[in-house]
RNA sequence: GGGCCACUAGCUCAAUGGGCAGAGCAUCGGACUUUUAAUCCGCUGGUUCAGGGUUCGAGUCCCUGGUGGCCUACCA
């Protein structure tokens, strides 16, 4: 990983003020970004409008805390990933207007395993119900199954410059920091109790119940790998993790509020156990619960959440209510949509799973990634395409490039740009020197297999000067990934490595002169040692007339154009094995003069 | 039962707190020695799902309905 460039311009941190000695004050552009961000603010204590705001936040020494929160139970996908940029984007909007931000990440890694994905060995079905934190890695490179899956989202997350305080949820229960607020939670467990039931929206056996709906049920039924527990235990908000085993398969059997002494039995191991809340940091708080908890112990002013999160009677909804109890009021919130992922099908069948940011990442620059997230609406659910979209994807992505280079037309699209381009911490994150054309850079990659020499070489000959191919970088490398993992087959050009002797040997009076003529004037291309792709094009097109006894420069006749056409399917076949294929003159210029001659010279 | 999202050109989608409905692809036409897949330019293409309302002005806001999709209730 190169070093990051940590400049920071006066001007692009306060893209508002910039603005003011211009002669026709054009608004601040406005997106869900900063709308979001004056919420926080305002929850807060500040008012957005306020110019001075930031100074009275930093006076108060108030420090608005963004929250993103997420189990690693299994690879952190494209969906998850908008947890992450939704609340970087508005802690990043923030320090952008000077206001005191952090971001806060917490790893609900104290969450119990609740199934094995595909590909993990079932015997590995024995950890259910244990902390993540505490389940063994299956592949066996991380301390555990938490680790394993944070690692890879970690490195991704820094290669887009989103850097964050991170929060093991594990160390902080484990810590006793939230001793106190479990205890508050048991004491008040009538209220909550109360809360919780008053959005159990379940319908009293509806006598008409549909089919779907017993389906439905059915289904639940089948999930429900809890026992069934009656009286004030069977809502108890917090549950012991099994002392022998370490799983959270317990049956709550006693709780003595005057000594917090918790008595259980594992349902799966048999053992009974007697912990002690206040002293023996041995549990966690049920989800509902835990989460406004912890909006309250953090003091978080804005948490994203997916919209499942956002529902009525769901986690959001409830916890708006319970974190009264510990005199917090709920974050500002934003629902997202899920994030759909499409042109994947090679890849998501061979490695068995939905792609993860390091797998986008591989295709896609860290700010085009990046761009995706920022520019629509958080509810508003979209696909990453990680097949030929991408050359359109980034063809967008340049154009938008340019406009943003003009101030005068600074909007809300640039304002995306920017958000995906530079962040506080790591400035403007790493995008090629020398801007080529993806679709460009493919094809070069595709013809060239790769060869960074001649890569570079045609880069330069199509008119994209630039010193080293590590000008073209990083796009280079995903153009290079991209055309040999993401683009079908057929789409591809395979070049030849021996020649098509069968065909040769087949070919008639005409074509054979064709070819000779090909290879007598192909080297005029090569005369100043440097290819000439206009003199290539000449030869290319030439050929079938000098075969018809005209000049090289003469118009062609139509008898000529025939003839090109199936010179050239004839050149295709011995190049690239295929009826068609790139332009022939870029083509034979990408194979370059020995290649060409070693498939054709056997005629 | 409740909630959210979508519906715009043939296709995929834009339209940033109401202000002239736009791109890409496809089609078609043209230029570049070119009936080729890395270059350009242009033309077509619209009752913005339906109906009502607010407004000087509605794709955008409100109401009703339709179609499609997602979520939710028990648990984390």
């Amino acid at each position: 990983m190169r070093p990051i460039p940590t400049h920071q311009s006066e001007a692009g941190e306060h893209p508002g003020m910039a603005r003011r000695s211009s002669d026709s004050p054009a608004p601040e552009p406005t997106d869900w970004v900063t709308r979001a961000a004056d919420d926080a603010i305002r929850h807060a204590g500040g008012d957005p409008r306020d110019p001075a705001v930031a100074e009275q936040l930093r006076a108060a020494g108030t420090v608005v805390t963004c929250a993103s929160g997420i189990s690693p139970s299994g690879p952190i996908h494209l969906g998850n990933l908008r947890e992450f940029l939704t609340t970087h984007f508005v802690a990043e909007e923030l320090k952008r207007r000077g206001v005191p931000a952090r971001h806060l990440q917490s790893w609900d890694d104290f969450d119990r395993l609740r199934k094995i994905p595909e590909g993990v060995d079932p015997s590995w079905t024995t950890h259910i119900g244990k902390p993540l934190s505490a389940v063994p890695d299956p592949w066996e490179c991380h301390t555990s199954w938490a680790e394993h899956f944070k690692a890879p989202l970690r490195a991704a997350l820094a290669e887009m410059g989103c850097t964050m305080e991170e929060v093991d949820q594990t160390d902080r229960y484990r810590a006793g920091a939230y001793t106190e607020q479990v205890l508050h939670a048991i004491e008040r467990r009538d209220v909550i109790e109360s809360v919780l039931a008053r959005h159990r929206t379940k319908q009293a056996v509806p006598e008409d119940a549909s089919a779907e709906e017993a389906a439905a049920l059915e289904d639940s039924v089948a999930e429900d790998d809890e026992p069934t527990q009656t009286g004030d235990l069977a809502r108890f908000p917090y549950k012991p993790f099994c002392r022998t085993c370490g799983r959270d398969t317990v049956t709550l059997t006693s709780y003595d509020d005057e000594t917090t002494d918790l008595a259980y039995t594992c349902d799966v191991c048999g053992d009974s156990h007697v912990t002690n809340v206040r002293t023996q940091p041995e549990g966690k708080l049920v989800w509902k619960v835990d989460w406004p908890m912890r909006w309250s112990v953090e003091g978080v002013n804005f948490e994203p959440g997916g919209v499942d999160h956002a529902s009525p009677g769901s986690s959001y909804t409830v916890g708006k209510e319970i974190v009264k109890l510990y005199g917090g009021r709920a974050p500002s919130f934003v629902g997202y949509s899920f994030v759909g992922v499409a042109g994947m099908a090679k890849m998501s069948s061979s490695k068995g799973g939905v792609p993860t940011a390091a797998d986008a990442l591989r295709v896609l620059e860290a700010p085009v990634l990046r761009w995706l997230y920022a520019r629509r609406q958080p509810k508003q659910a979209f696909t990453v395409d990680l097949g030929p979209e991408v050359v359109r994807l980034y063809d967008e992505w340049d154009a938008l490039g340019k406009k943003a280079a003009n101030p005068a037309k600074r909007d809300a699209h640039v304002l995306a740009f920017e958000r995906a381009s530079t962040t506080s911490s790591a400035g403007t994150l790493p995008t090629p020197p020398v801007v080529v054309p993806f679709r460009t850079l493919s094809s070069i990659a595709d013809v060239t297999a790769g060869s960074a020499d001649q890569i570079s070489r045609l880069v330069g000959d199509l008119g994209h000067a630039h010193d080293s191919v590590a000008d073209l970088e990083p796009r280079l490398g995903r153009a290079i990934t991209w055309t040999h993992e993401f683009v079908p087959e057929e789409d591809r050009t395979t070049v030849r490595t021996t020649p098509d002797r069968e065909l040769l040997a087949s070919l008639g009076e005409l074509e054979r002169t064709w070819l000779h003529l090909f290879l007598e004037h192909l080297p005029s291309a090569w005369a100043d040692g440097s290819p000439d792709l206009d003199r290539v094009t000449t030869v290319v097109y030439g050929v079938p007339k000098l075969a018809r006894g005209l000049a090289l420069e003469d118009q062609p006749t139509d008898e000529v154009k025939a003839d090109q056409k199936a010179f050239f399917r004839l050149l295709y076949r011995l190049l690239v094995d295929a009826e068609r294929g790139p332009r022939l003159p870029t083509l034979v210029l990408a194979l370059g003069l020995d290649t060409v001659y070693a498939l054709i010279q056997a005629a």
